[in-house]
DNA sequence: CGTCACTTTGAGGCTAGTCAACGGCGGTGG
DNA sequence: CCACCGCCGTTGACTAGCCTCAAAGTGACG
């Protein structure tokens, strides 16, 4: 709607004004798909993908619940999440996406795209029409394979998460999954770029008990909140917070 | 532990005693990856999967929580449960399994098994090596994209799952995703093979509540209890008061 | 007939949701 | 420049749904 203050620099948005392609093998996204091997598919990939988007938070969406599934789309940038509206009008945030996530992974069963997608930060991403997304997998299994993995492992943080009871369990573990996924800032704070109430819907707790839970955690100085966002000081109490199987395995290897 | 009695016929077990090799073209489970197609898979399918494996509640565990992923099973009659175990001991049911699902799918992304597997009745599972399976997933990316919808599918039942909120919404949803899963026996009763505290604990509801619901439910004349299992005498009320996104979208297309 | 596992039923407590009000912040417009 | 407004985070009081604990009932099996 209105104009909104960014935080990436005007080149970036021109760039993404212009449709410029995107050359993957010059991506500063290493957690990307593209990436996961020597690199030798980002060629493969680069000639894929559809120019990157800019998206901005208030803009349309990217794709939205019930459309035929056209594109999965990879974050460049930014911030984005998934939310389904339920009958009583609504939304429930179903997922976060960081750089390196792919979007839409959900409906390649259905081919139905089970959620809306919208940016939460001003963002980025780079689009992967599926039918092309389908013949490169059949030529390079390995991207069947990558994807495959991508997939799976949203599955086991949707079970994580989706296996915590309290609300302090799910914040813990939410902040730790957080914290191994976008990981810290110039001087170890963790900056949440969505807001609090995106939290505690996300988690299915009223933004006022997420309020509640994080000072909980700062008066046990597990946490300390900082200028812009907060600290994790007690990692090891918070995955015992969290209890069952950890979220973020960051050491397991990849299978072959 | 003890002799349990079955319900399949002594000659199943005899031949999963005696380490038969499956063929897949006589399969008579429909919904198995296998069948999705002609059946021009099934060969390959065939070659790959080891014997097919008897399994009884009770038995050790298919694959447990920490192990190396050897292999994906694929459930071919029974039902299995997968389940981890947090810091108090307490078991965790992480899903279901009938025939048709393949087990060990939220394990192909870190290679490295989140979850113990267990048969909930006398059941039987075809074992299909994960390293035959990548190869074929190569020489065959039909099957890799196959694999990626059940990945896909057990997705969206899981974000489904964790988006109800009380427990008459989790547990309707539950009953409706049962009722598409397995569908409806005879007489048009619904047998639930797991234990009601089983599926208490995957709700993450305490099995008195689940108890008092199913009451609840039968009070409003949304299901009746029959002699083994119960019957669904009023499924869009039941599909009302799961409110958000459906489980079951059994009409949806796939893709491609 | 006794054991065991599971279900059912009841009473009470606690967690988290709801409702309401206030403060801080940024953007808008006079 | 400053008052106004809306959004978000914070705090408190109250409520409700669900968990816990306890005990009795039921069916399968030895």
């Amino acid at each position: 709607m209105t104009a909104v203050h960014t935080d990436l620099p005007a080149m970036t948005l021109h760039a993404a004004a212009s449709m410029l392609k995107t050359d993957c093998l010059l991506c500063p996204v290493r957690s990307c798909l593209v990436h996961r091997d020597g690199g030798d598919q980002a060629q493969a990939w680069s000639d894929m993908l559809a120019p990157r988007q800019a998206l901005m938070p208030g803009d349309g969406a990217l794709q939205r619940a019930g459309d035929r599934l056209g594109a999965l789309y990879s974050v460049r940038g930014g911030c984005a999440k998934t939310y389904t509206v339920d009958s009583s009008g609504n939304e429930r945030i179903r997922g976060f996406y960081f750089p390196g996530d792919l979007i839409g992974l959900d409906a390649l069963g259905g081919g139905v795209c089970l959620s809306t997608a919208v940016a939460v930060v001003p963002s980025q991403v780079c689009v992967a029409p599926i039918a092309d997304l389908q013949g490169l997998m059949s030529r390079m299994p390995i991207v069947a394979v990558r994807i495959m993995q991508q997939v799976s492992r949203e599955l086991a943080l949707s079970l994580a998460i989706a296996g915590e009871y309290t609300a302090e369990q799910r914040l813990a573990a939410f902040l730790l999954h957080l914290r191994s996924r976008i990981g810290v800032g110039i001087n170890g704070s963790l900056r949440l770029p969505m807001a609090q109430r995106d939290v505690g819907n996300y988690l299915r707790l009223a933004n006022e008990t997420v309020c509640r839970t994080l000072k909980r955690f700062e008066q046990k100085d597990w946490i300390a909140s900082t200028e812009r966002g907060l600290k994790l000081l007690d990692e090891p109490a918070l995955r015992a917070a969290a209890a069952p199987v950890g979220l973020d395995s960051p050491t397991l290897k990849l299978a072959a």
